[in-house]
DNA sequence: TATTGTTATACTCTATAACTATA
DNA sequence: TATAGTTATAGAGTATAACAATA
């Protein structure tokens, strides 16, 4: 069966689907925070912040180390964008939103859900259609594997 | 209509299916390649080279600077997996695969095929009805939007 | 001793600008 | 003058290792 060849061509057109609709949608976002001026990693750190939040909570979210936490919590320091508060436990510092961070995270949420490509391009229909294959795609929801340079 | 925010969270759960997809498919890829010792920008320029081809071509194809090209050529050139060799119009370079860079492609070929997500987990139904979702998604084909520093 | 955050440092990926050789 | 590749350099994003304070 040459079946084979073209079963395996259309799997390769699919995942250059899927490649290119997920760049497409991290270019839309890096768009969007762009004109607020923000860095993508700050902007998906203050996204997460809908609560004051322990520094490594948002290690574990953002799924990357404690020292890069810090780092983004300086850019978004620097920014007005959140304060550093003590939490009970003295070792432990919370990321608190700020009002301007507050505000622009608001302005963020709209405009990505403003822009959302999934609504604009689907209809509810497909998107019903759509859900279950993606999770089969996904296979086992699984225990978020530790990752080494590439992720967060 | 609560409708809205019903719709956003079902659009939200839908991205995020999106985005681990791809990632995984990215580390499956990461992991093979790195079993050949070789970073991921490598390993994709050796897979698209399937016949010599100028640098500016690969550049092209791999939608990136022809500064970066020369810096991947010099991997590879130090891995022994190309060669340079010089075109009739003699500004050009042609990168052509050395035997050792032959055998390197055909085993990650190999590899990529014999794991792939879409062929594993899906059946050849679920692949003929997620194709035009996802080509809906895509949105118009569009040229080739040139890009700044996240692409290549 | 184990954990939270910080510092210093370094690595990968990728681009821009200026340059060389050829056309 | 325009094009292909190279060099030097820089910047974003992110990690590792060693460390200080606290538990």
């Amino acid at each position: 069966m040459a079946d084979r060849e073209a079963r395996f061509a259309e799997a390769a057109r699919l995942a250059q689907l899927l490649v290119d609709i997920t760049e497409q949608a991290k270019a839309d976002f890096a768009a969007t925070v762009a004109a607020f001026g923000l860095p993508v990693p700050v902007a998906r750190a203050i996204v997460l912040l809908t609560t004051p939040a322990p520094m490594s909570d948002l290690a574990e979210q953002l799924a990357c180390d404690r020292s890069y936490i810090t780092n983004l919590a300086d850019q978004m320091e620097e920014r007005g964008l959140i304060t550093r508060v003590a939490g009970k436990d003295r070792r432990v510092k919370l990321l608190a939103l700020t009002d301007a961070g507050l505000a622009v995270r608001d302005q963020i949420s709209e405009a990505v859900s403003t822009n959302n490509m999934i609504l604009r391009r689907l209809t509810d229909a497909e998107r019903r259609t759509l859900a279950p294959l993606l999770e089969r795609l996904r296979g086992a929801p699984g225990p978020r594997a530790p990752h080494q340079g590439g992720g967060c």
